[in-house]
DNA sequence: CTTGCAACATACCGAGCGGTTGGTTATGAT
DNA sequence: ATCATAACCAACCGCTCGGTATGTTGCAAG
């Protein structure tokens, strides 16, 4: 790799991590730019404005991440257990830094969705690759399933329900809360089978 | 009501609507005076500070008018069936402003949770509120319900859904995927019972 | 050996922010 | 009528922000 694609690559990691910490917004160029040691002028010539440095965190840090977590957890026989145990060890593997910090995506969303557009098409077109993903993995286990379930109302419904897990432990700042919600989905996953 | 009581009302109801619009840290006091037609110094003369003036929205307008709402749904013979119609109801009004905006309590607690300590003890304690008021309802037609439900577990389960469902709106801006959560979630309220 | 452009660095800009200061007007008790 | 104080106003302050203009360095092709 290059020096000047280094340098590129290091940017989007340090602001994918202040971005997940404190929001897009609230997300200072020049503690970025402090972290990486570079100057605003380098910052400038890899990304022509803050904003375009965020899509490019979306896309291509935030989206692959995320969706190969998920589908390494669909990706198995039973999808259904798959989901439990990714959820379980989620919620128990996550230090509680992460607890308060909640998921990038989740966060982008309630945060710029409303307020721009680009982030909005973004996130739109990620949640709904995820619901397909969910929906295609529970098709395969169709003939285990309860039968008149709206598969992909099912999976909105489990993500929604994830994200609401973390966004409830963020005024609680601990990892109890979301680990109940989240036994409580596992119960809801599990009676989707007959 | 004296006209000092009325300014400060008023400068609440309006600071109550822009921070549901825009979020506590994009909330600007220059508009807030602009729409009020006040002057910077009558705004400090009712509170310290701008983080003071969050508090007091929190604490006067979206409490009351949560736990309100809450409590007429949960008041009724068969709680379960109120959340259904509270939920169902709730997004079905819903203007597509409304749906944008989302839920001003947990847009706060996604902001401002992890930042100010004091947001997030007043929402903690209002979420331990509403679970225990849920929990009471429920308790009530413990007969009717399946055994071996954690009721706590449960209601955070409904809330955390709940909110999640408002979140996922957001970058569709449009109602249709709140409506698919919710109606999955009136699914499995009524499968609480027996 | 030069020349050109990518890859940076430095210094600065205007705007908006929350907050403060010093004054003015209205009100209500004495 | 007086006078303290509540209620309010206008101007300003320091600061940080995203963004820009200009300058410098290093490498690579010709």
């Amino acid at each position: 790799m290059s020096d000047a694609e280094q340098t590129r690559q290091n940017i989007l990691t340090v602001a994918a991590d202040e971005i997940h910490q404190h929001g897009f917004k609230a997300t200072s160029l020049s503690v970025i730019l402090n972290r990486c040691e570079i100057s605003k002028g380098a910052l400038y010539h890899h990304f022509t404005s803050k904003i375009e440095l965020g899509y490019a965190v979306f896309e291509e840090i935030y989206t692959p991440m995320f969706l190969d977590l998920w589908q390494s957890a669909l990706a198995v026989e039973d999808p259904v257990e798959g989901l439990c145990t990714f959820f379980t060890s989620m919620t128990d593997q996550m230090s509680c830094s992460e607890v308060v910090c909640g998921c990038p995506l989740n966060n982008l969303c309630e945060e710029m969705a409303n307020v721009d557009e680009g982030f909005r098409l973004r996130i739109l077109s990620m949640q709904e690759q995820l619901n397909q993903s969910i929906v295609d993995a529970l098709v395969k286990i169709n003939d285990d399933l309860r039968d008149g379930l709206a598969l992909s109302q099912v999976s909105y419904f489990i993500v929604a329900t994830l994200n609401g897990a973390t966004t409830l432990s963020k005024s609680s700042r601990n990892k109890e809360l979301s680990q109940q919600v989240i036994a409580e989905l596992c119960l809801y996953n599990r009676a989707l089978k007959k």
